[in-house]
Formats: structure tokens, sequence, C-alpha cells
DNA sequence: TGTACATCAGTGAACGCGCGTTCACTGATGTAC
DNA sequence: TGTACATCAGTGAACGCGCGTTCACTGATGTAC
């Protein structure tokens, strides 16, 4: 029963994964791998891969709640590092627009931050977007909800930061569905742009992001956008 | 010279391109797919294949550019009757809100006719989406190629039927493009969904779309919302 | 501490199969004169 | 109108190859007593 007293490492597993997502980021999809590919890059015997997988779709699943494992953690720091980041800097601002000013640049630095991050975990957000509409059912599924534990993660910290003062529950998990999705897609942009089109790309999807908030505070009861300019209280707040 | 005269109707490119999007659409991606398994899909010889494509890359771009032929016309006309069935209905609006009002209808109704639209042709929107991210660099270029195209109609269309007034040209280029990916990703939940579930999206969809384009609006200069619901007339509004 | 046994990652050879691709051929259709 | 020729979609047999999978084996490590 004592499963990991052999050996912490199980090296050759992590050769194949490493194989795979090295190969599957490269052009491949992942369920397209096949298994003396993959044995060939991890400089393994064919026959090993079965010590430790069924077929390659476990593989991949294997992989995928790896990589979801490593990243979680990271992205949720992003978003309280650009809040930390923009309160000090924000001290300049004059009173009446401070709340929505905050805003706009807790948005734009937590952009930027993603977009650092995905350059240094490409192969990583490749496979999550190439297979969230892939061939194989099941990684379609896990990728899928992986996704949605990202964007949970985005609702508890916009409510924790307040980025979003008002807005009901429901719609702040809307929007930060369809947020986590855009920026996943833009995130492989992102990657196979040059440095100066990085730039670009970067302002985009701040903007973007910062519409798409800003209509919800303006279409909340059909409030005028005035109110979340200048009043730092707003109706049904839910506190800090 | 005349190529067109020995026959109208290729018949044999036609059953390989209907077999591999058949083929495709069920499970598989366009590039794993096997040259002997879509001439048995199309009950001909597996030579036969190399008469029409050099490889399956090519049969992928025949079909990307027939099919995007085939939708992009019936996806500029789903605006103009959206536009037109609510210009009918809309009589019986107040005065102050009519502007604000037939943006949020024309907008529901695109977005409930264009899901209709993908609802019959399925196999067209899920190659579209996964060969967008998918293996062949080929097909990936195609394909966003035409989401371009698709983007740029709105944009044209969305001047033309005056729906976001005031808003810069590259604002709305922005949006459309944004839009556009959104959509079709929110196609393949549609063609997943049961019914129920459909309407549900339908209506998340729409909102989103709407918070988006409210958001433009508002963020428009920083001038409030206000305007966009009472005005009918708005600074640099560029015409019917 | 020593010995006998169990577990398990990794190896190497072998299998049968479906694949992409080539070749020579057919038969229908269009073209030249 | 007739005849000879060119074009071209489709056929059927054959090839060599890499694939997934199985089998029997090895050697290292952990466990029982």
């Amino acid at each position: 029963m004592n499963i990991s007293a052999r050996s912490d490492t199980a090296q050759g597993k992590r050769l194949l994964m490493v194989a795979a997502l090295k190969l599957a980021a490269d052009s491949r999809s992942v369920t397209s791998l096949g298994l003396r590919e993959l044995a060939r890059e991890a400089g393994l015997n064919p026959n090993t891969f079965y010590r430790h997988f069924k077929n390659i779709d476990e593989l991949g699943l294997a992989i995928v709640e790896d990589v979801a494992g490593q990243l979680r953690q990271p992205l949720r720091a992003l978003r309280y590092q650009a809040a930390a980041s923009v309160s000090e800097a924000s001290e300049v601002a004059p009173g009446g627009t401070l709340h929505f000013e905050r805003g706009r640049r807790v948005n734009e630095e937590t952009v930027r931050l993603f977009f650092n991050f995905v350059a240094e975990h490409p192969a990583a957000f490749i496979i999550g977007v190439r297979e969230l509409h892939g061939a194989s059912p099941a990684l379609r599924q896990a990728v899928r909800e992986v996704m949605k534990g990202f964007s949970e993660d985005m609702v508890e910290d916009i409510g924790k930061l307040a980025l979003l003062p008002g807005i009901d529950h429901d719609t702040v998990s809307e929007l930060a569905t369809a947020v986590t999705r855009q920026m996943f897609q833009m995130s492989l942009d992102y990657i196979e742009a040059t440095s100066d089109q990085r730039e670009v790309i970067i302002d985009r999807a701040a903007r973007q992001m910062f519409m798409l908030f800003a209509g919800a505070m303006a279409l909340k009861g059909l409030q005028p956008l005035q109110a979340m300019i200048s009043q730092p209280k707003i109706r049904k707040s839910s506190g800090a």
C-alpha cells in the first residue's frame, strides 16, 4: 500500500510527459501523438509507456492535471500582485476617480503579468487551448474543468479585491468565464507574436477586459456610469 | 484551358470533402484523418484521393474555403434581418430610450439568429474552431483569414446599421474581432447543448456582447452612459 | 544482519495490421480535323 | 458526320514501413522474518 516509498521521482513517467508536452506544443495534438514517437523523444523503449499509462488519453489527462496544478496558484498570485502594486502607486490619483482608476490599473497590470506568465509557460497554454476543442472528449472535458477552476478563482479574487463593487455574483461569474476564455485565446496570439506586437496585444486585451467590466457596471440596473466614476459608495456593495 | 467544360460537378472531390467534413466534425481533427479512412467513408478507391489533392492539408484548405464561402453572406444577412425585425417592432418604444433599446434588441436578435444558423451547420463551426488552434499551420492561417473576413463584414455592417454611433473605427474593429472569436467559441457550446441550455447560452451571449458594446460607448472619452440612453444625437456620429 | 521473496520500471525481439504511395490499366468524355 | 487522339476520374494490386501491442526477461529496490 505504500506507493511512494520506492521512488519519489517516477522518472520514466516524467520523461514521457515532458516529451508529450514538447511534441504537442510544437505542432501536434496530444491525441495524435504516437506511442513510439513519444518513447523516441523520451529516450525510452516503446514498451515502457505501458508501465505508466494505459493509452495516450491517459497521458493527456495526466499532463493536463499536472500543468493545471502548476498554473493555478501563480495565476491567483498575479492578481494580488497587480492589486498591491497599483494601490501603492495610486496614492497620487485625485480623490474622485480613484475607484475607477484603480480598477483600470489593476486590470491592465493583471493582463500584463498574465502575458508575462504565458511567455514563461508557452507549452502549457498552447496545449490547453488546443485540447479545449480537440479530438478527445476526455481531454476536452478535463481542460474545461481546469478553466472553470481558474474562472472560479477569478470570481473569488474579484470579490476579495472589490474590483467590481455592486455587481451581483452571477454576473461576475459570467464575466470571469468570458474573460478566462478570451485571455486563453489571446495567450496564443501573444506566444506567436514578436515583442512589438506583444505590446499591442497587451493593450488590446486590457482595453477589452475593461470595456466588458465597464459595460457590466454601466448596465447594472441601467445606472449611469457616472456613479462608478465619482462615487466610492455604491448600493448593494458587498464590503471589502 | 477550358477547365469546367468536361464536368461541372467533380463528384469524387465533393464526396471526399463531404466525408472529411463528417469524420472531422464527429471527433477527429482534419489533419489526423487517414487517406484510406476518407476513401472508405466516401465509397471510393484510396487512390482516387490523389486525383484531386496532393495531401490532407490541401483537402483541409479546400474545405475551409468552401465552408467559408457558404457562410459569409448568410451571416451578414442575419444582421440586416435582425435590424429590420427590430425596427418594425420598436415603434412601440418610448422616444427617449429608442437608441439604446434598439441596440439591445438588434444585438439579441442577431445572437439568436446566429445560433440558429450554427445549429444548421454544426460541422462547419466545429471544424472551424478546432482548426483555428489545430495542428496544421496552413489550416490555422486559413481559418484565421476567414474569421478576419467575418469580422470585417461585421465592422461594415455595424457602420451601415449605425449600431455603435460615435465609436471610432479602430475600436469597432477591435470589438468585432473579439465578438467574432467569442461567438465562434460559444457556437460549440451551443451545438453540444440541450435545448434548455441553449436558451441560457443565447441569453448569456447576448448579454456579454451588449456589455462589451455598452462598455465601449461608456468609455468613449469617459462620456457617461446617460448620453447613450437619452440622446439620439451623438458627437462625431457618422450618419445613417 | 542476513536471506528469501515480491514488486516494478525498463528492455529487446517479434507479431500482424493498416497506412501512404506507386504502377499500370480502364472507360468515359472532349477535341481536332 | 466520322475517326483518331488527349484528358482525366476512378480502379485494383502491390510495396515497404512504422505502428500498437504482446511476451519473456532483467536488475534494482523494498519487505518479511
